[in-house]
DNA sequence: GTCGTCGATGCATACGCATACAGTGACGGC
DNA sequence: GCCGTCACTGTATGCGTATGCATCGACGAC
């Protein structure tokens, strides 16, 4: 491996004066910043980020902790969080919520982690408080725990559902089923009750037998169509906590027969590039998914390089209706 | 941060005996063991990954290349890759190649990764010599370069594509469209010379007009049902090069209204999640994506515990013909 | 000519861990 | 009783970088 001290010695210099050269320091000559430069380009160094990590007390990796790294939705969230921090200097490690949440503190600290994006926090998890302890910056992606400020980029579902209640209300829609996410999630409860005010709001009702909770994943939507929409009094209406929910009630609904949305109309959240599909064409509610990762990686760095007392930010996306094949009037 | 030196203190221990005690070496005393291993859960403490590896000169962090995150593949490749990495003690960075292939090299060093797993290698690519050069390990995942040796997990496409050529010339099929992969890729290569030899086999044939090649993405499929099944010769039957390209394919029949299979088969390769929808029932060659994405795993950290001298390592996944919707006898 | 000043650079050190080597004590052989 | 041996633990050091501090030389002011 080549060191700043090989670079030191092809240039006739320290090896402190290579580290301030490169760093562009004001305290080296332009003539000697010159020369190391030349030496470091004609031996193909590249300062080792474990050492510079372990010199200054902070690298540049910031970890993305995920629940299931098999969930769809986070596909459209690293790609462009890797970007972002990519272009900022900073590397992306994934990091999973391991079943017990004890263990990943202590890995996230270990890991030699200079911040965290959490986007997998439920309202109760302690893992806040615990990186609160450690000092440890990070921001909450899509979810906020009740407990502990930080910073946040989040989705507001108010606009975007109110304009789905009026449209299914218009489609002739009276009744509704639904499949809502966890309730110890923000994003769940969040949903839940913008859908559950604006639905209330246009004289649709849903049923306590109608509703069910889960995790937001595809099986979730598989299971929810077998148990809620193969009743006789099914309601012609399935509301989904998010599209990959609703991909799994659409593609259900698909091997029962049921038609879509001639019989049941099914909606969705998050409007992922799937969902626009010619094949799928969920109707959805829409946000800036891609923008909102990159706002996270850009709280995140800010967060690093401002220090900690800086006052917490807080970034809204809004939301918009975008109706697509899955809707239609009731049957009858 | 909590350091060996604060177990060491709190234990009555130095700090090299901690770090042995905690590694398990047998030349600490069991009876000191116990009690440094209970001073460092009262401190809860863990050791630092970075300090680590600059002392030992290896850290425990594998860099997953690839071309483009965006990219549906890498999905179901990074999640079990993941998983077993982390089951192995490693954690996962993703890296992706720039456009210049030159800073890409020394990033991988600096980045103080321990080996690397290349998802995006074309035959043509520097990388493997630079990272020969560096002694950097790593394995060819899917994707070979002829010009340097390594461990690798490839696909061998022909027994899938034979039961392919077989079923769809029973189907009725003499002439066959088809969209290839890149021709600097091993795979592209692969797929493309199986096909052709199957088909010319089974007395289908694939006119030039009717190839398209292009890279595996999403947008190569849509535009190659555009540029070559709106010809009136167009044949009855597109092979894609992958099933993103497939999946883009069938997108793009929806939306022109071609009906597949009435109008068209189409066919795919690997298999995704996505293609056994009930809304896609893609007929594809399918092989162990998941295994194979484990497999790599493996071969990488058993490279970097063995050592450079070991014999170089190449596994085989079989394919197998997967047949479903999209495929049907040609109209009239 | 001497001294202060300032810009540029080298020296020493720290970060957290692992490891070669030295040292300590107990114990047994003679 | 002395010394070698062995099991264990402490001391010293290195990994690659960054940084506080000392140093050194040049230049200007008096």
């Amino acid at each position: 491996m080549i060191t700043s001290h090989d670079v030191a010695r092809l240039a006739g210099v320290s090896q402190p004066t290579v580290s301030r050269a490169l760093n562009d320091s004001p305290k080296v000559s332009e003539a000697t910043k010159q020369k190391v430069r030349e030496a470091a380009l004609a031996l193909g160094y590249s300062p080792s980020a474990i050492g510079r990590a372990l010199s200054t007390g902070r690298s540049t990796r910031i970890g993305l902790v995920v629940a299931d790294l098999d969930n769809h939705f986070y596909s459209y969230v690293i790609a462009p969080m890797h970007d972002e921090l990519g272009c900022m200097g900073y590397e992306l490690v994934l990091v999973t919520e391991s079943d017990k949440s004890g263990p990943t503190t202590e890995r996230l600290v270990s890991l030699g982690l200079a911040g965290v994006v959490l986007a997998t926090s439920t309202v109760d998890s302690i893992l806040p408080a615990r990186l609160l302890d450690r000092r440890m910056p990070f921001v909450y992606f899509n979810r906020t725990a009740a407990s502990v400020e930080a910073d946040s980029v989040v989705v507001d579902p108010l606009a975007g559902i109110e304009a789905l209640a009026h449209a299914v209300a218009e489609a002739g829609h009276t009744r509704a089923a639904a499949i809502f996410g966890p309730r110890n999630t923000s994003t769940g409860e969040g949903r839940e009750h913008a859908v559950r005010g604006a639905f209330e709001e246009v004289g649709i009702t849903i049923a306590g037998k109608h509703v069910l909770h889960g995790p937001f994943d595809f099986a979730t939507g598989h299971r929810g169509v077998h148990e809620l929409l193969r009743r006789p009094d099914a309601p012609a209406l399935l509301v989904c906590a998010n599209d990959v929910v609703a991909l799994g009630a659409l593609n259900a609904a698909a091997e029962l027969g049921i038609d879509v949305p001639g019989r049941t109309s099914i909606v969705g959240f998050d409007d992922l590039p799937t969902s626009g599909w010619a094949l799928v064409r969920l109707s959805t509610v829409a946000y800036d998914l891609d923008g909102m990762s990159r706002e996270a990686a850009r709280l995140i760095v800010r967060r690093l390089e401002d220090g900690p007392d800086e006052p917490v930010r807080r970034v809204t996306f809004d939301t918009r209706w975008v109706p697509r094949a899955t809707v239609g009037p009731p049957p009858g």
